[in-house]
DNA sequence: ATTAAATGTTAGGAAATCTTACATGAAATT
DNA sequence: AATTTCATGTAAGATTTCCTAACATTTAAT
């Protein structure tokens, strides 16, 4: 587990870039992060820092947001989302732990179909995983 | 191939980023590019933008820098390298086509196991894929 | 009609990056 | 041994990007 979040987790972006990605506004992406909803890295010298997590986390505001839901509700939604996903992580972990060869090769094949995203939260549509491998 | 590409050439990173990922310092990446290695992209006022493949191929760079290459060595291997994956990507592909069910579940499960990199010119040790997925 | 929430816009300042030029150490060449 | 070349360091001055803070605007709820 830890290997693929310290990536997923290291600071990587500068909001430029990130504005790009998700078309949210500077303005937006900040007024996000003063409501607690990301907590972007920063450089030394106090620039935004995203990493991957942060922007799939900024599709997942928007996502929300398109569905009317405030601040305070986003809030509540991804905590809850998050805890879920652990929850779940947690549950796969065991479950390969305890796999034959047989289904570990049925696993596998889904995990490449799904692009490996299998167990993460999933109601959002534009998923950052396009951008990559 | 057209989407694999398409996100690995995306221009994402500023040049602080790629120096830490590749700790190369700004003078060498930009002495690279001067030389031709690379060609990062531009931002409309003119900074550097890098991609996961030019980081890649910082890498590679620098490994052959270190085995005492100089650059016009480098610019030929590379050169060599790119036709070379090109083709071998281009038989992968019509391989591909070709399975039959049972020897695809093999192929996938390899391809898992060597985390999709399989066809990639490879002698270079630090490789980026280890910071993603 | 008023208020609150989300976003836009502007201003002034600081950080990161740009190009260009010169400096330096190590290897190669003469 | 002296000179040249290659790869890199460093510094200066300009430009771009990002920062915070404040005020403005729009839309929705009261």
């Amino acid at each position: 587990m830890s290997g693929k979040e310290i990536r997923r987790s290291m600071p990587l972006f500068p909001i430029g870039t990130v504005m790009q990605l998700t078309e949210l506004s500077a303005r937006q992406i900040r007024y996000y992060e003063e409501h607690q909803l990301i907590s972007p890295a920063r450089t030394e010298g106090n620039r935004r820092l995203f990493s991957l997590n942060d922007i799939d986390r900024l599709l997942e505001i928007k996502d929300l947001i398109d569905q009317g839901i405030n601040m305070a509700g986003i809030k509540q939604l991804l905590l809850v989302k998050e805890q879920q996903s652990n929850i779940q992580e947690a549950h796969t972990e065991k479950a390969k732990r305890e796999l034959t060869d047989e289904q570990l090769r049925t696993l596998l094949r889904n995990e490449l179909m799904h692009l490996g995203r299998m167990n993460r939260s999933s109601l959002r549509q534009g998923d950052l995983s396009r951008f990559f491998h």
